[in-house]
DNA sequence: ACCTGAACACCGTTCAAGT
DNA sequence: ACCTGAACACCGTTCAAGT
């Protein structure tokens, strides 16, 4: 939103009492200008600060601390998502468009999965959650099956993210293919019989195919225990 | 394996040249013993070098980096399971004994699920591998889909220990479903309505149940696309 | 080969002091 | 309220030197 207006040589080495001009959104933006650029581990505090041009301390203005910066990044990226026009159609239709939406934010932002996992949701997670429960109530899952399906299409979703994107992201990733074939080549015949039949598959990074074929899979399992009246 | 025998008390300083007398397995069982006691970050070489009365850089002879303890004690865990009892009787219980005995594991390791999901499978890992692409295919899933179904299964269970660990090892959960509820009943009715209802059940944490409910959909979806010749 | 001592280049956070 | 300066208590890893 805001223009990329930042000082890049940061001569003004400010005195004690004077302003640094600093706000919320400008140290949420720096941060995830770094977490693209070096993963989320490279968002330090001293590395924030020296981008901004301030002392690492100066930080604790606007934040209590580190994790809650990494918290707003987080509900941020959420926002982005817009609900409405993916529950269209058919309810099982919906609910594959809200997990393939949820897939590819997080593959944009792959820094973000293991926040994702770890951390209760933000007010933006709760609108992805009320979307799928609404959908799943047109399909007929309702009360505690209800929450039960919403959690299994959420886990299978950032499960298979979380699993493809170290793959995705490694840039020697051909060479890594060939190496898990040679290492499965080298397995011994009788006690990893179908490991090795199938180690072209194996080798190869799971991609959009894989994550349809599971999630139709699911949503499958899921319409069956559906509540037939209406 | 090895006794407890350790030096509580890490008197004798000694001198440049004389040895400590450690081993790769002894380094390896103090890692876990903190890993246990603090979690995985609270695994630091200079504390893991403290706790064997060593200077930390003298860890450097038995593993070349701090990556490479992880990784060992990631496969060293899935040592200890036995894959052979599990895999008897109806493929699909075999399938489901499988990823109950993951999640049980991964329960008592929560430390561990990070790195599950970034790293790549080691040797234990490729034997759970095994057995299940063979109960896949005595249940007629070959090729392509038995890797796909394998993966399937692997990232549900995984992604469910992942959301469950944080909440499951929370010492104030019953405080935490609270402020869930809390949080949900403060939202706005007409937006959030199908969130609002369910709130209770959206407090409790995932649990037993829930895990079986979304692995018998997902094995339910798998068994349909089985080929049904023998 | 195995270990110490010392250093390098980092971390997040706190506290007192300035305007 | 907002920022600096200085400090505290940490990190992983490397390098030269000793036996």
């Amino acid at each position: 939103m805001t223009a990329r207006r930042r000082n890049p040589a940061r001569q003004p080495p400010r005195t004690a009492g004077q302003r640094a001009d600093l706000s919320r959104v400008q140290v949420l933006e720096e941060a995830r200008r770094i977490a693209e650029r070096d993963g989320i581990d490279g968002v330090t505090m001293r590395r924030l600060a020296t981008a901004l041009g301030v002392m690492p301390n100066a930080l604790y203005t606007y934040f209590p601390s580190k994790v809650a910066i990494l918290d707003a990044i987080l509900d941020d990226t959420l926002a982005a998502f817009e609900t409405g026009d993916l529950t269209a159609g058919r309810w099982q239709d919906g609910l594959a468009n809200l997990m393939r939406a949820s897939r590819r934010i997080l593959l944009a932002h792959p820094h973000l999965v293991p926040l994702f996992l770890s951390r209760p949701g933000g007010p933006n997670a709760l609108r992805l959650g009320e979307a799928t429960l609404q959908l799943l109530e047109r399909g007929g899952v309702r009360g505690r099956k209800a929450v039960e399906a919403c959690r299994a299409l959420l886990v299978y979703t950032m499960g298979f993210v979380a699993i493809e994107v170290p793959r995705a992201t490694d840039p020697e990733s051909a060479e890594r293919s060939e190496r898990t074939i040679a290492a499965i080549e080298s397995l011994p015949e009788e006690r990893f019989s179908a490991t090795r039949a199938l180690a072209p598959h194996l080798a190869r990074h799971p991609g959009d195919r894989d994550f349809e074929t599971g999630l139709h899979w699911l949503l499958e399992g899921i319409a069956g225990t559906a509540d037939r009246r209406r």
